[in-house]
DNA sequence: ATTGACACTGATACTGAGTCTCAATATCGT
DNA sequence: ACGATATTGAGACTCAGTATCAGTGTCAAT
């Protein structure tokens, strides 16, 4: 089910590559597969190591180099959790607008959508003279608390 | 005005200092008389010039090891936008559930403050099994495009 | 006031994510 | 095949933040 997206998604960036002069070279491609061959969010040093199991030659900089056009396409979504490093959502295109929780406890990140919280920032940017390019709500919270009471609805951790 | 809250937090944080067995030192003092003698948001690098100018013997290090002790103690907040560094807000106990607008055009950054706001992540949250901890709704924005508009309701940017 | 346990200090070495440089190489329209 | 130029890997570099360590300051008990 989530094969059909990732390789529209592939073709689309080869697209955006072209419309933007740029090339389509071997370090590329490992690396585009990559991202858009797994459902799971990444950092630029876990893609490196998944890139090279496709083509050795993948080199750190060439990652680096190549995550800018992927977050600029639109297919792929930077976030930075406070953490030293970013973290990447190769699912981008698919739930634009979409939020995250992450657990303190166990550092897991759920994902959510609201509309009612979308429409909510954009009154609230809009009524303080800003016009709303990307917005991001993290909540940092605690299952031990809701697991402790016995409320914890997130199975798995 | 702003001073009576500033006077009242720095003894509040001494008091802190006292409850975990930590002494009171002159550069402390120095960082603490800093942080809480300012309305505005500072990095670490910026506390600690201005602390040396209150005393010139303050080390980065010591800067880099009271500020965790500020943002445990609840009084400062500590804030990541995404840069390279990270951002603090001396201010935070006069409103802990503020939220930030920044503008990708001139970095300004405008906080406000929404109940509503507040409410639905609580609402959302619990319905996902997690206890809130802490929120942080970034926004990214452009005033550029509402003064194009002859919409900008910021003045001074 | 002296003692002593230990919290605290500055200097500095270090870490680790991300950037920059540069000479060599690959791509792709012609 | 050619050639303009985009791209490459290696490794030096940057910079915020952390760790180490020997020396210093604080404060409660004496």
């Amino acid at each position: 089910m989530a094969e059909p997206d990732r390789n529209a998604a592939k073709e689309k960036f080869l697209g955006f590559l072209e419309t933007k002069n740029l090339r389509i070279t071997a370090q590329r491609r490992a690396i585009v597969d990559t991202v858009f061959g797994t459902d799971q969010h990444f950092t630029a040093e876990q893609l490196l190591e998944w890139a090279r199991e496709k083509d050795s030659s993948v080199s750190r900089a060439t990652v680096y180099r190549t995550l800018p056009l992927l977050t600029e396409s639109g297919l792929v979504h930077e976030m930075d959790f406070g953490k030293d490093y970013k973290i990447y959502d190769p699912n981008y295109a698919d739930h634009p607008n979409h939020n995250h929780i992450i657990c303190d406890d166990c550092d897991k990140i759920v994902e959510f959508e609201s509309d009612r919280l979308d429409q909510l920032e954009n009154e609230i940017s809009t009524g303080l003279g800003f016009k709303v390019k990307s917005q991001q709500l993290r909540i940092n919270a605690s299952c031990e608390e809701m697991k402790r009471l016995g409320e914890c609805k997130n199975k798995g951790h």
